[in-house]
DNA sequence: AAGGTTTGCGCAAAGGTTTGCGCAAAGAAA
DNA sequence: TTTCTTTGCGCAAACCTTTGCGCAAACCTT
């Protein structure tokens, strides 16, 4: 071994016990082709040289890398962080690296992003659509080349990928109608851009919802914005503004539902005496405003772990065959939702 | 090009031209040796199929594999998700991968990250200490054989390896001449395990600030917790339990200052009328609570930037010269500390 | 025309690991 | 003793890219 070598290699650890190259990796790899006393002394050496592996060598040879590349619209959104925390540990359990981007919620970056994966070589993508994804092609080389593709919670292309995503329908539904159990009537929602598959299937929770409680459906209480904060407070500021102004709002995202908190706190208007809100929300968020928020919480870390499940088994299983996962979200009623009687 | 295969390579390129694989190469890189006619008709094909050359076998002969491996305490934090992001930003202008691993505050999990991301071949680290690490030899052979090494935040060995921090002794003191100019008289400061360095520094800048405002420093006003939500609230109940309680708190982070509110609002106790705050915490997070949280904030998405670029200043320079990057904190006064007079 | 210089390529080695195949030695069977 | 089979290794090729060196052809100079 070369002084100053930072690995040590095969080949170090071959001549020193005077064998070859390929008997020391038969060794490692328990070949029985080679005998226990060599196999013994080989590992005994390798563990006092500290050898370790080069995973460029074996990436080349077997066209396998380990790694996962992971796409999100944004790395200092707690859901995805906290999705990508679920992604890493069973990227962890399976001896795989994972190779985080972010779009920055802009379908060029994710373009770029992909491209760029692709370049690094990764085992395949596990992918967050941005919000301004409406076009799909450059998932197709992944798909024609069965590179494995996981989408999760912004999804498309459903009959040709793998997704996870939560029961966005029903989510709603249970918004709206939590709504009207506590005393809401006029209720409004604020969804994302239209082509989004959360948006839409939000809107039809809502309306779902809304027609299960047998109120009427309005469609200037069906307010859209584009995520951001600003946008979301202006979105809020147009239904409050409304001649007959809804008296419960609840918004697609934490972002939207803490702008929409401040509009009616600026306005000086109670929550939930009069506007109720509720929001797609972690625990965390929820507790620390006041009031505290009721809010529907996403099983983030188990979403992330699903899509690597998924990922997994894409790469364990040739068969273009696709699998989505639908999860479960959970209503916490807190103090921001619940009319006095 | 084989059939089904996903990467072309220079040996496709070259049969197809009839050229050499090494002539394919070196007219990529614009090598003088090759005729213009070559080179571009080598260029010419690789953008038609889409040739990208193979960072497995260019990592494997140059021993550079264009990645950073980046360990965090924890992955879903604010605070850490919007350092990777400045650390992202000109790792991607350099052409450059970060592998993302979480220590999830445990010293265990660290050591096993940093030899983890050593076995990718990853060029160096880029670290924020986690709470439990006490001792530093898991770093030595990184130091040892000069692989570039930045720590940022929660530090050590500051004599042999860059580090990017902020000036914790200067924000501690100036929250404390805040509180006492804005009314405050019994200050108290929750801070986190003495041996991170900005426990410390923090606590020092917390002493400095009471002797500037000539108020005497009370020992049972220098609560510990150790970073959990559930700890901090213990802290500020051992703080209002007490004979004197305080009229002004701040804590070490984000997650402390919250549980610090909780407590304080669950004692039906009033901010800042009763007890003022301050928190080191983003201004998203801060203007999302009720009162809108008097701050610190890092320029976080800087010490991202900062310490990617100190990464490539190590890498770029071979000496083994170590820098100290100190970056200002901002005090943000919102509702949460100032007392009427 | 002969000798020297320049140009423009191709061969082969290098990096590290895995694995098919061949070979020699040892052991077993006829 | 001879032949067959098994064992336990080493050689070399494969993966892809870069680069030193050599060689042949073309061009320039004497």
């Amino acid at each position: 071994m070369q002084k100053g070598k930072r690995h040590v290699s095969l080949k170090d650890l071959a001549q020193e016990l005077g064998v070859s190259i390929s008997t020391v990796s038969r060794a490692l790899n328990n070949h029985p082709d080679i005998s226990p006393d060599i196999t013994q002394k080989v590992k005994k050496l390798a563990v006092e040289l500290n050898y370790t592996p080069n995973p460029l060598a074996m990436g080349l040879l077997k066209q396998a890398t380990r790694m996962i590349g992971v796409i999100v619209p944004d790395l200092v959104t707690h859901f995805y962080s906290s999705i990508i925390s679920g992604i890493e540990a069973i990227a962890e359990e399976k001896g795989y690296y994972i190779l985080i981007t972010s779009s920055g919620e802009s379908l060029q970056k994710e373009i770029k992003a992909v491209e760029n994966l692709l370049k690094t070589r990764v085992e395949g993508l596990i992918v967050c659509l941005s919000q301004e994804t409406k076009t799909f092609e450059h998932f197709d080389k992944l798909i024609q080349n069965n590179i494995p593709l996981v989408f999760f919670d912004r999804v498309c292309r459903t009959n040709e990928v793998s997704t996870v995503v939560v029961d966005n329908v029903q989510a709603a539904q249970k918004i709206t109608k939590h709504f009207y159990d506590s005393g809401s009537r006029r209720i409004a929602y604020i969804t994302g851009p239209k082509y989004l598959n959360i948006s839409q299937e939000r809107a039809m929770g809502y309306m779902a919802g809304l027609k299960k409680c047998k109120l009427k459906f309005y469609p200037e209480l069906l307010e859209k914005c584009n995520l951001s904060t600003k946008d979301a407070m202006k979105a809020t500021a147009r239904l409050l503004d409304l001649p007959e102004p809804p008296d419960a709002i609840f918004g697609i995202n934490d972002t939207v539902v803490f702008a929409a908190m401040k509009e009616i706190k600026r306005r000086g208007l109670r929550i939930p005496e009069d506007v109720a809100l509720v929001g797609f929300t972690d625990d965390f968020h929820s507790t620390v405003v006041d009031p505290a928020l009721t809010s529907v919480t996403h099983p983030t870390f188990e979403i992330g772990k699903e899509a690597a499940r998924l990922f997994f088994k894409s790469i364990e299983n040739q068969e273009k065959e696709t699998e989505q996962i639908v999860l479960k979200t959970k209503l916490v009623v807190r103090n921001s939702s619940v009319k006095r009687s």
